[in-house]
RNA sequence: GGCGCAUUCGUCUAUUUGGUUAGGACGCCACCCUCUCAAGGUGGAGAUGACGGGUUCGAAUCCCGUAUGCGCCA
């Protein structure tokens, strides 16, 4: 049997971090079994859905490389819903609800004061036919409720966790159907599924509470039950759902942040499952090998960035300094610098070792515009005493004779300060404050030759 | 409040037929390399496996409680 799993978001937001991982497991079972990935746009609340959104589920599943096989909108299919609804009704398994949110409110509260927990009452269920038909026409409005067992129990066989088993009696008779017409999501989610011939509902543990109640809307449709994985859930470092305020949310916010795709893949795929038990660095093509579900986790995981960090700058590593180049050069624009190519590739050669995100170009700016401010600790350190000022003002000038070749100029340096009766690093943090304006960079002849002899000379005269 | 789920180093995880000095990765620390930072290399600290009871010759692993966290429904 070949396997069909589906990523089912709604458009209200853009694409969470946590629901990207919902995708990426279904999207590596999918290739792993070598079945089809469906994505399904659940737009049927018109007030909160937004095109954009839509959009931004679309870019970030791309720029992930979570190809869908099929999309289906679920706004496009009311027509199917209403079939089946009509279906369900004439098969008796469900019946129209007359209470009004007034009288809902009141039960609860009646529940509260019993200290009961509060389940819908049944009143409509043992309306007669006659009286709910003559409610109907008189224009009363009513909402379609599911009869639901009253005795007995379900189950759930999960993939990751086991059997969960729910008391039909804790189970509701949930809406199928609201006053204006609209089928819910419980509704439409099983009739999806099911037409959609979904094998494998892999899906974040939220849904577990969900599951009993499609699971009994299955049974009276008639369809056949798929198996189910419920995933663990990602939580921000205080334990809490990974939110827009711990830390960021959005896949595009992680893009922009200067994250590679390759690094936010992996992992992702590291949160809840595990691919070996001594190596974690894995590109799609070797998770989509490795991956079962079997090996899915059912705590939830801690989102942690420095391990983000570390793989971003790993996978960095990996490319080539063209292609570096062309993810750096977005990020330069976007700073106000428009730089040269092949300086920018001379940049990337030496900037590459030391990129955690794309962004950490930016700190490299000085390759590509003026030195305005130095550290001032370090300024204080090494621009203060005058006869270090007078060693620096030799040694400019000397310079200045020299071929601008990396090698040559550490040659002449070493000389230099052995013949000064100075160590290496105290002529290079003076000349690369002068260079830079900072603490760190990449090797300082290898700085020196990108910038060239002009330049360096030009930064050289100017600090003191 | 009810129902459900979870609980192994700071974090992600291995140990899925009960027998290991509880392994790896990130981070951290030290050393090596070295002009700084990073990368790389070597080594180290770090888990009485939430807690309490069982079952067993033997339990992180099976069972029962408790606690805590999380989710869903309100």
């Amino acid at each position: 049997m070949t396997t069909t799993v589906r990523f089912a978001p709604s458009p209200t937001g853009n694409l969470h971090i946590g629901g990207a991982r919902t995708a990426l497991f279904n999207y590596l079972f999918a290739k792993h079994t070598g079945g089809k990935f469906i994505l399904r746009i659940e737009d049927t609340d018109k007030e909160r859905s937004k095109k954009e959104f839509e959009e931004n589920i679309f870019a970030s599943m791309k720029w992930l490389g979570l190809d869908h096989d099929e999309l289906y909108r679920q706004s496009e299919r009311m027509d199917i819903y209403k079939e089946y609804a009509v279906k369900l009704a004439e098969s008796g398994k469900t019946y129209k609800c007359f209470c009004t949110k007034e009288e809902l409110d009141k039960k609860r509260k009646l529940f509260e004061q019993l200290k009961r927990p509060y389940k819908y009452d049944g009143t409509c269920r043992k309306l007669a036919k006659e009286k709910a038909e003559e409610l109907k026409n008189s224009g009363k409005p009513f909402v379609v409720r599911f009869k639901m067992p009253e005795e007995g129990e379900t189950v759930i066989n999960d993939l990751v966790r086991g059997k969960i088993t729910f008391d039909n009696k804790e189970l509701d008779d949930i809406i199928l159907e609201r006053t204006d017409g609209v089928p819910t999501y419980n509704f439409c989610v099983v009739v999806d599924d099911a037409l959609m011939k979904v094998t494998h509902i892999i899906r974040g543990e939220d849904h577990i509470s969900n599951t009993p109640r499609q699971i009994q809307l299955y049974k009276a449709l008639g369809f056949e039950l798929p198996e189910f994985a419920h995933i663990p859930l990602i939580l921000a470092s205080d334990k809490t759902r990974l939110s827009k305020r711990a830390g960021a949310a959005a896949v595009t916010e992680y893009q922009d942040e200067g994250y590679i795709p390759q690094a936010v893949v992996n992992f992702l795929a590291l949160l809840g499952c595990s691919y070996s038990a001594t190596e974690e660095i894995f590109p799609l093509s070797e998770l989509i090998k490795r991956f079962e579900l079997t090996h899915v986790n059912k705590s939830a995981a801690i989102f942690d960035f420095t391990k983000l960090d570390f793989l971003n700058g790993y996978y960095i590593r990996q490319k080539t300094e063209p292609e570096i180049a062309d993810l750096v050069r977005p990020f330069l624009l976007k700073a106000g610098i428009t730089p040269e190519e092949s300086l920018l590739l001379k940049v990337v050669k030496l900037e590459k070792e030391r990129l955690k995100k794309l962004t950490d170009i930016i700190d490299s700016k000085y390759f590509f515009t003026e030195v305005t401010e130095y550290d001032p600790a370090a300024f204080e350190k090494h621009f203060k005493d005058p006869a270090k000022i007078e060693l620096f003002k030799k040694y400019r000038t000397e310079i200045a004779d020299i071929s601008f070749i990396a090698a040559d100029l550490e040659a002449f340096t070493r000389n230099f300060a052995e013949k000064h009766g100075k160590k290496l690093g105290e002529l290079v943090h003076p000349i690369r404050l002068a260079l830079t304006g900072k603490l760190v960079s990449p090797g300082l002849f290898e700085v020196m030759e990108v910038l060239g002899k002009e330049v360096c000379m030009k930064r050289l005269n100017k600090i003191v």
